[in-house]
DNA sequence: CGGCGCATGTAACTTGTTACATGATTCC
DNA sequence: GGAATCATGTAACAAGTTACATGCGCCG
């Protein structure tokens, strides 16, 4: 039984199966190219480095020529490769999806709409930046084309995330007016007691 | 220093903070009403319950007259409505989302384009069923208006699921069509060889 | 009276974060 | 030589899931 949960090794054996990488490097690569579906912490990733080294699915190298710092580097092996091939074929689990700030939204009432104004306002903010990001990477991938055979399926997922982003402005816009809305109005909390 | 990171609590507040519930009714709440943007297991409820009990931020009662289930049911306390207010005034934590779906996709190739189909036919699936969910407790809430105060605001956290729910309907309608063009023409897998 | 669904709870485990320790290199 | 950044790693903790144990009432 080769699965296992744990997700952090096969994203690691899927940045290794592309190219070789330090987990330094690693951590570089989920927090640009995949920080809009995906993060982790060294404090995951090291360990697992080492684990998927002990049981033969990546090979640690270190860099020989290198005149500058020589990090460790990992490669995947055949049998990281055949693993990574079975992870793919297995259905996805339920995606475990929280959204704090919809949480408190919907604890909140009209006494609490400038607080919400100023989460939501957050909300949109931090979701520019990734955004930006995002495009960077867009870019990138548009002129070294090809690099990956993947790249229609890397695309797919940057198509996602622009859908996902068109919603997530368009849903900040409308509810920071309402917001406004209640705030300027407080009184008018339903449908116009007074 | 209130204030904890653990969320479990305050969506135990939040929702005591309403009406009167058992651990058991919480839950299902949870896995109703806000199922598209939240989710906790027995194993953080329960053992929470216990913790808010004994810091005096909620109050157990056992239903008196119940012929039927006697089911432990909790009330928030003012020491418990205090600190959900202070946590609604506290910003919002980096959202951490992780989408498995998105992860395949991105390491998959052309070669496992049937297997991707699969998974994203899958994830369309459950979002429609999380939609009828959703659907569901929308009518409920236009029915009995304006039972809790943050009526509105809970309006504002339906449109979000709905918009999102859209993009991801919207993008998994293109997606299938570009995996099943990939399935049906795998030598095309770039510009058009042949 | 046996099984099923409701209901509460706990223990063991896995997963994930944070804070810290360490050292090398680069830049001022 | 001191601060900043690159780089690796670990230990302690926090969060979350799963599997299990238990008991009650209802239905056939």
């Amino acid at each position: 039984m080769p699965i296992k949960k744990n997700k952090t090794r096969y994203v690691i054996l899927g940045l290794l199966n592309e190219e070789h990488l330090s987990g330094y490097e690693i951590k570089r690569i989920i927090d640009t190219r995949l920080s809009f579906f995906w993060s982790e912490s060294f404090g995951q990733i090291y360990p697992q480095l080492k684990e998927l080294e002990t049981e033969g699915l990546i090979a640690a190298f270190h860099q020989p020529d290198s005149n500058s710092k020589a990090s460790k580097k990992y490669t995947i092996t055949d049998q990281g490769k055949e693993e990574l091939q079975q992870w793919l074929m297995i259905p996805v689990e339920k995606e475990i999806i929280r959204y704090e700030v919809l949480l408190k939204l919907y604890f909140s009432n009209a006494a609490s709409s400038d607080i919400m104004l100023e989460h939501i306002k957050e909300f949109e903010l931090n979701h520019n930046k990734q955004r930006k990001l995002f495009e960077k990477f867009e870019e990138q991938l548009k002129q070294d084309i090809d690099v990956h055979g993947n790249h229609r399926q890397v695309l797919m997922v940057l198509a996602f995330g622009q859908k996902v982003w068109e919603s997530y402005a368009s849903w900040c816009k409308e509810t920071i007016k309402s917001l406004e809305d209640i705030s300027a109005n407080p009184e008018n909390s339903d449908k116009g007691a007074d």
